[in-house]
DNA sequence: TAAAAGCGTGCAATCGATTGCAAAATCGCA
DNA sequence: TGCGATTTTGCAATCGATTGCACGCTTTTA
């Protein structure tokens, strides 16, 4: 490997001018700089960025800690963050840690001691805010519960908007009988939903009803099995809100399983935007979660805290993004007589 | 940040008698080992692993080049390399490039100018052959393109096996009658898989018919055009085999659209296995793409490159790894009389 | 014409950890 | 008690690039 020592040693200068000239820098004469680029050029010079990131004490590179680049969210995430990233003349390097503390903590503790200019913690279900600031290095959150008084950046999706938008959408579709099956009941982005999705209701004058709101564990198979008990009681709803897609293809499943027609007779609604809504049978409308967006503005934010600053001053900086409505073909305008339809589903089910 | 050099002052020793302390080599009296590792944690040590790095020219890390890992598949390679390396001790850092060849040529340079160990290159569609060895990079390729003569390293999905097992999947199924919608003809994956499926038909003396074999672009939307083709020809298949899950949908669009029942009236197969084809409805049976044992073998594979020789010598390795059929719903036995559905079909066209 | 200012370059230290070799300390045994 | 053998430890160089400071030379200014 040719050094800037070698360089030196053929253009008959030292290693500081050597240094000096391939950065550029004007103090040394024009004539100079242009046979040092020439000579460095011929000798196929390549810099050594371990030891200019080490004299540095910075190595140009921010950490992203997911717990799955290879799921479709996390993805896109990262492609954000790594856009971000680029315009600020950043690498980033990704670490999945597969919702395991110990892997967190020691790919927390690798990018320390790597010298990292940062790190963004994206949606683990953890908390290591507890671990992340005694390294000492610049973070900012993502999806991430924590507190208004935790003073750190962080940058959600707005889960109490969505819930609103997607229940307000399906009232402004004229039904007033919305089911909700909603997240397991203990994380955070189910509470803000859910909190949407009655805020919603109360808005317009309906019911909050008890019965019309469920608890899933985000599979398919659980909407599935809490779509079935709404189809078959007294009072069926006339439109369903999952709380992300999967569940709400397992309720166009029941749907179909009662005999009823979507959207014709119920509306369906999914959350998230993920592939599988395009490719559902009818196209699922959906809440899009605008991730690529969300690690754009995470990768900025972190850049500008090292750019300037330095370490999560007593400011949090909070940040949320609100996803849109992808209306698709699981949703209609509510009809007043679906009689026929549940006879049909009477006939079916004999 | 505390040093080495810190922690020897502390210990009133030298800094070489604490780093090989610290490394526990076994020539420092057990005593003071003890009373250094004890000695560094109180302080809070942390290596500075840019300068233990660069000291040892070599970063532990290893790159892994990848047109968009937010994309499924490849999310699923990055997980096995990830996985692999973990085993090795070394570290993955990702750069997505987009199909864009200056990018890649810029990763390629930065991972060699960061002393990586070795590159992994996914399936990108350019052919940088001719750039990575003249970084004297160890490195291995993920489903590209290049001839058996090559001196390189490279693991591949089967594509030819799965377009045979495929095929004999639907012939067993007692389809004679079977069309294949394939992707680009300038994909290499296109022809090796098309080869796989008229070597099958081949090998049960089924005839080769130009008219049922076409060409997409590997979107949906081409499956569901072609297939329309297919389906309204005066001697349709009675089994469609695409060459990936989108276009598989396209073409179950298509059988809809004809009065076709999936599977009793057309059997539909798709390639990839990707997470639309479990929640198509129905649900699609496929041949599923082993990414995450391809990144595991690729890993492996580099890290012995790494370990013993080095360099991509003359031999090349190269690695197959054959899918599975996953059979699911689109899928059922050929039945003689398919008179009523095609009856069907054209009163819904009427 | 001498002093001041400016330009271009080199010296040498530095970042933190590792390691070959030599020196010092300890031990064993006669 | 003494000397070689063995165990522990330290010295100093090294990896490659960067940078504060100073030196020498040229140009400008008074």
């Amino acid at each position: 490997m040719v050094s800037i020592y070698d360089i030196a040693k053929a253009a008959g200068m030292s290693a500081a001018t050597v240094s000096r000239a391939l950065a550029d820098n004007p103090k040394i004469s024009r004539a100079s700089r242009e046979r040092i680029h020439r000579i460095a050029e011929e000798m196929g010079y390549r810099p050594n960025l371990l030891a200019r990131n080490f004299r540095q004490k910075s190595s140009s590179m921010i950490g992203l800690i997911t717990d799955d680049v290879s799921d479709e969210l996390s993805g896109m995430i990262a492609k954000g963050v790594e856009q971000a990233l680029r315009e600020h003349g950043f690498t980033m390097l990704v670490r999945n840690v597969h919702h395991d503390s110990e892997i967190e903590q020691e790919a927390i503790d690798y990018f320390g001691d790597m010298q990292m200019d940062g790190v963004i913690l994206a949606d683990s279900t953890l908390d290591a805010l507890a671990d992340v600031p005694k390294t000492k290095l610049p973070f900012v959150l993502i999806n991430r519960y924590c507190s208004a008084e935790d003073p750190i950046s962080i940058v959600c999706t707005d889960d109490f908007a969505g819930g609103y938008d997607a229940t307000e959408y399906l009232i402004q579709l004229k039904h007033r009988k919305i089911a909700y099956i909603n997240g397991p009941e203990d994380w955070y982005s189910s509470i803000r939903r859910l909190t949407g999705y009655t805020e919603a209701l109360g808005k317009h004058e309906i019911g909050y009803r008890a019965d019309y709101i469920k608890h899933g564990n985000w599979f398919e198979d659980s909407g599935y099995r809490l779509a079935l008990e709404l189809f078959r009681s007294d009072d069926p709803p006339t439109a369903v809100f999952a709380a992300n897609d999967m569940m709400a293809i397992g309720v166009i499943d029941a749907a179909r399983e009662c005999g009823l027609r979507v959207p014709e007779d119920v509306s369906v609604m999914g959350y998230d935007d993920r592939t599988i809504a395009k490719y559902a049978r009818p196209r699922l409308t959906t809440i899009s979660l605008p991730m690529f967006e969300v690690g754009m503005m995470a990768g900025h934010a972190l850049c500008e805290m090292i750019a300037k600053g330095q370490m999560p001053d007593g400011k949090s900086d909070r940040l949320l993004v609100r996803g849109k409505v992808i209306e698709r073909d699981t949703t209609a305008p509510y009809k007043a007589e679906p009689t026929i339809a549940s006879e049909t589903a009477q006939d079916f089910n004999k």
